[in-house]
DNA sequence: AAAACGGGGGC
DNA sequence: GCCCCAGTTTT
């Protein structure tokens, strides 16, 4: 049986139709506005298993008080926690950012790293994260993978991979460079509203026909 | 490999 | 009421 391939340009190209309708995500919000290095680690930070909604109101009123490390630094836990709250894990976030903070003034200029080992040796700044800083941040060529990136990557069969850094590797070698910076951002968006983890809303997808929906069981 | 961190929202 | 979420660290 051969195995259905979706079409990577009718993909992208339908998945930029059906945004224009959803929100924006807070990396890209912050990201059109100019943002630093600083905010965009702060914000990523901050919206870790939390969803984006409530992930750009706490980075706004975070960053409006505080959006450099000397500033964030010199802030209390308590503070920042009340600033971030209901954000996911916010007492463990207040504390990382400031410990974050430090570690950039002490060790790092005052500056975010450019380069992913020394942003991965941060406190609680994983693949993910780091990614997003160089790409976002740094406009360097590279794939950010989160949970939607991963899930909706292997359920179309793009690739087929077991763990994120594996779907990270394989979206280089399969997906045209073009398309690597549009590509996380749109998963995300379409990752939220159709190809949800749980019974997506095929009949609502561009690609329905052509994906094989390996994780899906039932769909709507 | 799996638990744990934390609270809001969907169903 | 139960399950899931723009992950990362620790056991």
């Amino acid at each position: 049986m051969r195995k259905q391939v979706v079409d990577l340009d009718r993909f992208v190209r339908e998945l930029k139709k059906a945004r224009k309708k959803s929100q924006a995500p807070v990396i890209t919000l912050i990201a059109n506005r100019g943002a630093t290095p600083f905010e965009i680690l702060a914000s990523t930070l901050l919206s870790l298993r939390t969803k984006d909604a409530v992930t750009d109101a706490a980075a706004r009123r975070l960053l409006a008080v505080a959006n450099t490390p000397e500033q964030i630094a010199a802030l209390p836990a308590q503070k920042i926690e009340k600033l971030i709250y209901p954000v996911g894990f916010y007492p463990t976030k207040a504390k990382r950012l400031i410990e974050i903070s430090r570690i950039l003034l002490e060790r790092h200029d005052g500056r975010v790293p450019d380069e992913m080992e020394a942003l991965l040796a941060l406190p609680g700044v994983g693949r993910k994260t780091a990614n997003l800083v160089l790409i976002e941040g740094f406009g360097r060529d590279g794939i950010c993978v989160d949970t939607h990136v991963h899930r909706i990557s292997n359920r179309t069969g793009i690739v087929t991979t077991r763990t994120p850094e594996e779907t990270e590797f394989a979206l280089r070698k399969t997906l045209p460079k073009k398309y690597w910076k549009p590509y996380n951002e749109l998963l995300v968006s379409y990752g939220q509203t159709i190809c949800v983890p749980v019974s997506p809303f095929c009949s609502r997808c561009p690609v329905e026909a052509e994906c094989p929906k390996q994780d899906v069981t039932r769909s709507r």
